[in-house]
DNA sequence: TTCTCAAATGTTACTTTATAACAAGCAACT
DNA sequence: AGTTGCTTGTTATAAAGTAACATTTGAGAA
């Protein structure tokens, strides 16, 4: 199963930067993993109340930032979303397209690009970090 | 003053648009315009219920939503937030820098990269809409 | 002028998204 | 056991955004 290796290597990769992979921060990255796309706070939070009865909003966002933090999941500012990172080992920088429509979404290499943007920014007195560049748009499926 | 010359141009750009800038509008618009970077649109409310006495949600982000359609304002997602856009008429997307160290904001043409970006996506079966790119880094006063 | 229509704004109520603040639990070490 | 620090639970509330319908306004047609 696809989930149960992913998790596996979520959790190796946890341990090599000195953080803990608690059940609850694996359950919510398990239901995040569920989802082929964008997954909302409040949707894992209702995902979590069916589980375990009970849940508060701050169980759900308190695993979410740390699981964006260790490089698990991304957060989608556009959609107030997140998802899953698929690139967890290798530290390359993510093209991450996400559909506005269905919140499929497509992971891209974004190094090249980055390179022109970092020039672009530095010319202006900016020195751009390390990230993703996230964009929305629609997907082929989607498209009118 | 600036602020006029400003809007004065965002006159000339909306009849130029077809559209209108109302009283309303230009109010909202110079209430951002008051503000050096960033702002929320319950910031911008709360200045204008001081100016009229009152005002709901709804006619504050009426009127943002319009001056980001006019190409007025840019949208910051990932700080649910909203700045000016100083190249009007150049009918372009931005690419938004921010300093995340001071909050400085700084916006810069987005339009050549995100033709290579375009490119790019649509390869990948992506058509990405209108939008701006948002980059976090240091501004050069904040640079180690 | 007066009517009419569409766009703009007002108004009420609500939904969704997110966080503050403090209490309780738990595991790891002394 | 005691202490320490991180994690989770709990309550309450703040912040952000929208739906739905009423009212106003202004430009063009009758």
């Amino acid at each position: 199963m696809e989930i149960a290796c992913f998790i596996e290597a979520a959790d190796r990769h946890c341990q090599q930067q000195g953080v803990k992979l608690t059940a609850l921060r694996r359950q919510v990255l398990e239901l995040v993993l569920g989802y082929p796309g964008v997954v909302k706070a409040y949707q894992v939070l209702a995902d979590l109340q069916k589980q375990r009865g009970i849940a508060a909003p701050p169980t759900v966002y308190r695993a979410l930032d740390f699981l964006v933090a260790a490089g698990l999941l991304h957060k989608v500012d556009a959609l107030n979303g997140y998802i899953v990172c698929h690139h967890v080992g290798c530290n390359h920088e993510g093209l991450i397209l996400v559909c506005g429509d269905c919140g499929r979404v497509e992971e891209l290499d974004a190094t090249p690009v980055l390179d022109v943007l970092r020039q672009q920014a530095g010319g202006a007195g900016f020195a751009i970090s390390q990230q993703n560049l996230m964009l929305t748009g629609r997907c082929k499926e989607c498209a009118v």
